[in-house]
DNA sequence: TATTGTTATACTCTATAACTATA
DNA sequence: TATAGTTATAGAGTATAACAATA
């Protein structure tokens, strides 16, 4: 008889020993997927008791920030599309977080707002996640601030090799 | 009568002029996300020829450095699930770019190995990545190394916050 | 009993396309 | 004609669970 498979949720990108990664270890690329897997799962620990993902969390205050902010604005500030900024805007009103309200000045749009239970989710998801955040600074000392300073200008850099004009032409993401 | 929708693939995750990011701004995993959409824009861009994804050029690259190695340790070596290193090895051999073998020590396991196709295929991505990695730093200018040392250090911190042995339980991705 | 790989299934994320109502 | 949001659908990606063959 065999067992029945025990949760194998994996996940850590780490690099195992007796593999050889070749080019892959020398690309910004992927020590930067490296990080972003790790720091991924380094919030989840973090965040458990709320079961809310990166992803929500940024809604959340992005909505509680900007009051009355439009379904599209929320997309386009997260980069997502408007069917994507639909579906979690309806994840987030399910949850009794967030409400739509009639937008005053547009009748095709709405306005979002936090509602009293989304405060409360918020301010506990802030103070966990501004608490993960610290830690990893200061495991990471002086080397914390060049670091976000350095992924910013990143950001930028890539940002406008992306959209120079004498680029070829973008495909999809898949 | 109304137009057809032009596609609209957005994905770029900018700050939008006029909306409060809040706390996200300070934070350093908002900053590594923001990297890491940009620069997977920028993977896409500079590949677009070939239609290959990060994850499936890095799989092309573990094979072909390590012929013969076994799908579970290349899920391992990705952070994959056992059943997602099974779907990347099909796509794989889909394409025709890797095959598996028996394994001479085991009769359970496949060794795993590139085509010709898979190996020329190789060749043109890693030039174009070498070369999209290149420009990458030369923007960054000696700012680019130290960021690449920091994100290999940030990555080995967040992990061991995940796997110190008094933190609390982790939960499944979602 | 544990491991390797498979099959089947499901959920999340994100996209495309076509649609409605409004501007 | 363009925009805000919706519906329906599809494809990655990744997980769970149960299974067979082998160790």
């Amino acid at each position: 008889m065999t067992k029945t498979d025990s949760p194998d949720p994996e996940g850590l990108m780490l690099p195992v020993p007796g593999v050889d990664y070749g080019a892959l270890d020398g690309l910004l690329g992927y020590a930067l997927r490296r990080a972003q897997n790790a720091l991924y799962l380094d919030f989840y620990r973090a965040t458990a008791e709320w079961d809310v993902s990166p992803q929500r969390f940024a809604a959340l205050v992005l909505i509680a920030r900007n009051p009355g902010m439009r379904q599209g604005l929320l997309g386009q500030a997260m980069g997502l599309h408007r069917s994507g900024a639909l579906r979690l805007t309806d994840w987030l009103t399910a949850q009794g977080w967030a409400e739509r309200r009639d937008a005053p000045d547009d009748a095709r749009a709405w306005g979002l707002y936090l509602t009293a239970a989304g405060k409360r989710r918020l301010a506990k998801l802030e103070a966990a996640v501004a608490e993960h955040d610290r830690a990893l600074l200061a495991a990471l000392g002086e080397q914390g601030a060049a670091l976000k300073a350095g992924l910013e200008r990143l950001a930028w850099v890539a940002t406008a090799q992306n959209t120079a004009p004498d680029n070829k032409p973008r495909r999809q993401k898949p």
